[in-house]
Order: C-alpha cells, then structure tokens, then sequence
DNA sequence: AATAATACTGACCGATCGGTCGGTCAGCGG
DNA sequence: CCGCTGACCGACCGATCGGTCAGTATTATT
C-alpha cells in the first residue's frame, strides 16, 4: 500500500502513515480500542485528527491494520523454530524459550491480541487471532506427532494437549508476570530462560519422582 | 453499605443498587470499561442515569465495586479445595477440574479480572488481583510442597513452578477455547472435565515414555 | 509554467460522554 | 401535621467523541 525509500531523492514523501500505525499500536495495545480516541493517535503521530482520516476511512479500519501488522509481525518471526535440529528435549527447550522471548520482545503485539482474546465476539478477531496462533501451533504440534511416532513420547499423550499446556504457561507468564511477581514463593517472576527450562523439564518429565511407572 | 431483607415489612425499599451492579458486572466483563457508558448500565438495570451517580459517586467507583464483589465471588468459593483428601493425583486433577469450571461458572467475573490484568498500570488493579489469586495460588503451592517433603514429588521440583502450570494451562482454556476449537487438531475444546484430566495426566508424569531416566 | 493529484490542515458537525442540578416523592420521627 | 432524609428523575452542562469538508501545501507529470 506504501511505497518507502524507493529512491534517494524520489519520493523522501512522507511517513505519516507509519507514524500513524505505530502511534496506533502503541496506545491501542497499551489502553485498548474504545480508551484510545483518533485524536490521542494523532497527537502522539504528530500529525492532525483529520490526516488520520484521510489516510484511514475509519477507527475501525485503523484498529484492524494494526492488528494485520502485528499478524505480520508474528508471522515473520517464525521461521528459526522449524530448522531446530537436536533431541527432543533439546528442541522443546529451544521453542518455548523462543516462544516466550517472542511474547515479551513483541509485548505490544502480544497485549493486543490478548485483548482481542478477550472480546468473545465470535467473528471480529477472533478468526484473525486464529490465523496468528496457527503459525506456531500448528508447527508444534506436528513436531511433537512425528516424535511420538517415533516413540519419543508416549503413545496416550495428546499431542495438541501437550503443545496447549506449553504455549498456554508462556502465555500465563507473559500476561500475568507482574502479579507473580508478588507471590513470595515465586521467584522467576523475572527470569524468562529459567521459566522456560523449569517448565519443559515439567512436561517432559512430570512432578512425581522418576520412577518406573507400573505398566501401561 | 446497604441493609437487605431486614425486615419482612420494613424495608423492603429498592434493590436498585444492586440491580445497577448486576448491570455494571455483566457490561462491563463483556465490553470492558471504557466501552460501556453509565447510559448503558442504566438503562439495563432499569433506572435513570441520575440515580447511578446518586448511589456512586463516579464510573470509577462503580467499576471498584464490581471488581471488589468479584473478588469477594472468588474467594467465598474455594473453600472446598482445602479439605479434599485422596492421593496427590487425586487431589490435583480434583483442583484443577475445580479451578476450571470455576473460572468458566464465574466467567464474566473472570474475564473482568483478565481484562484487569492486560492493564499494565502497577497499582491500579494489579495489587488487586493479587489478592484474588493470592488464596488459590498459595493453596495450592502449600499442598505441592508438603507432598514435596513426603516425597511424593521429585525434590529438584519448584512446587510454585507445578502449581503455575497447572493454573495457566486452565486460565488458557478459559480465555481461548474459543480460538482452540477451530484447529483441527484439537478435539477438547468443549470438554473441561477431559481437558483437565490430560492436564494433570502430564503435569504429574511428563509426555516421555515412562521408563526410567538417566539419573539427574 | 501549468495541471492534476495527492498530503495535509483547521474549522466544524451531531452525538454521546461523565457528571451536575433542581426538584419530586415516599417514609419516618417528632 | 411538619420537617427531614434518601431514593429517584428529567433536564442540562462542558468536553470530547468519530467523522466531514472546504481549502491549502506539496509534489509529479506534462
């Protein structure tokens, strides 16, 4: 839709439109669609209520290239986990480290789609979130499929279960680290790398003491 | 601050306020605060506009209300989580199971407190839900860590990681069964009870084959 | 240089926002 | 019966909302 540094001296033009987008974001992510007004956008861009307007035909239209961007974002940034090479562990340890990182580096991003999360209007964005989960999800899953066919994981576990209880604690840490941080007996609150180790070491081998297991 | 039922014949004045209240939970919980105007929630609990401000002195009051008797909602409920007996599996997939259909019973108080938490403002609410999370949380790490010193759970375990896990993976139900249900291969989006049951299933022996480990 | 198109602005619109105000009315103590 | 209090309402306030429009600056094409 834009066209930026096409040339040296041809078309400097104007970066309004960026401007406007990452002022958007920004406020959009920060205090949620209905708390932001054009005019705080505008102000924060640096450019008047009406440009915002003649660049964007609504507020609505403004608050879903925002969140196609972050789509976007997500989406461009997926492409190191699938080459992960070593063991299982090894892998699993890479991605929810990665995961998690993503969520926190992207926290924006993250914070707006969580919120839109939480709008259950069944259409709106839910169907847009769906296209930013995929991505990751789907990828981890079918890792974790081929393992178990190779017998590398139990052959009762649900694979999408498995995917769901790892992504779900790199969510639960991203949104809520600031409350944990006020448990006294919690004490990773700030320690993203040492979350993820703890919390594969938990789904790879589970809390009860690593003992044979009668059959099953 | 308000007198109820007092007396058959006396009293049996207005239950304005709490209709008011209902109002404000449910708009509130599904649009979040700065979409739901005081017209709305007057409208929906039947009186005028006027008489909102007449029992709060402002929006904001009334927001703090709301959340104040979600708190109040949460806490009275958990009771019954602290004298359940049976083994550890037993109790662990009985809490999470609860702790689930508890968040999906009191579903609009807690998206209202999920909302609350996306709002990076350190006090505003943060101390807040702090407290809301605080009984269940510390529960639930107390009973990981005295099956800890039994040795019920592998010594190298952070109870409070455990006890993360299990929360997270049931407030990710929550806020994204919605989401979840369109993936293809996820087939439990609608049945927390199975949902829980996988949970605990990894949460207590790991998705790894259930053969001994190399020492660690 | 003239023209056409686009970027941009300030003034303005009706609607609605949170909140106030003046006042009515029912119940209760004296 | 009077006076008071609290519940309640309709009308209204200034501010701001999302959005429009006429007109100006800037730039590209000819």
């Amino acid at each position: 839709m834009r066209l930026v540094a096409q040339n040296s001296s041809l078309r400097p033009a104007s970066d309004s439109v960026e401007r406007i987008l990452a002022a958007a974001e920004d406020l959009f992510a920060e205090h949620g669609y209905d708390a932001v007004s054009i005019s705080d956008i505008a102000t924060r861009a640096d450019v008047c209520k009406s440009n915002v307007f003649h660049h964007f035909t609504s507020k609505d239209e403004l608050y879903l290239a925002v969140l196609n961007d972050a789509r976007q974002a997500f989406f461009e940034l997926i492409d190191d986990l699938h080459d992960s090479a070593g063991t299982l562990p090894e892998r699993l340890e890479k991605f929810a480290g990665s995961h998690l990182q993503r969520l926190i580096e992207l926290g924006k991003i993250s914070r707006l789609v969580l919120r839109d999360l939480l709008e259950n209007s069944p259409e709106r964005s839910k169907q847009l979130a769906e296209k930013v989960f995929d991505n990751n999800f789907s990828l981890l899953v079918d890792t974790l499929r081929t393992s178990q066919q190779r017998g590398e994981i139990r052959a009762d576990i649900n694979p999408a279960m498995a995917a769901v209880v790892l992504i779900s604690a790199d969510v639960f840490f991203f949104q809520a680290s600031n409350v944990l941080r006020h448990f006294p007996d919690i004490d990773f609150a700030d320690d993203g790398a040492r979350y993820s180790k703890m919390l594969v070491d938990i789904l790879l081998y589970g809390i009860l003491p690593r003992v044979p297991i009668a059959a099953n």
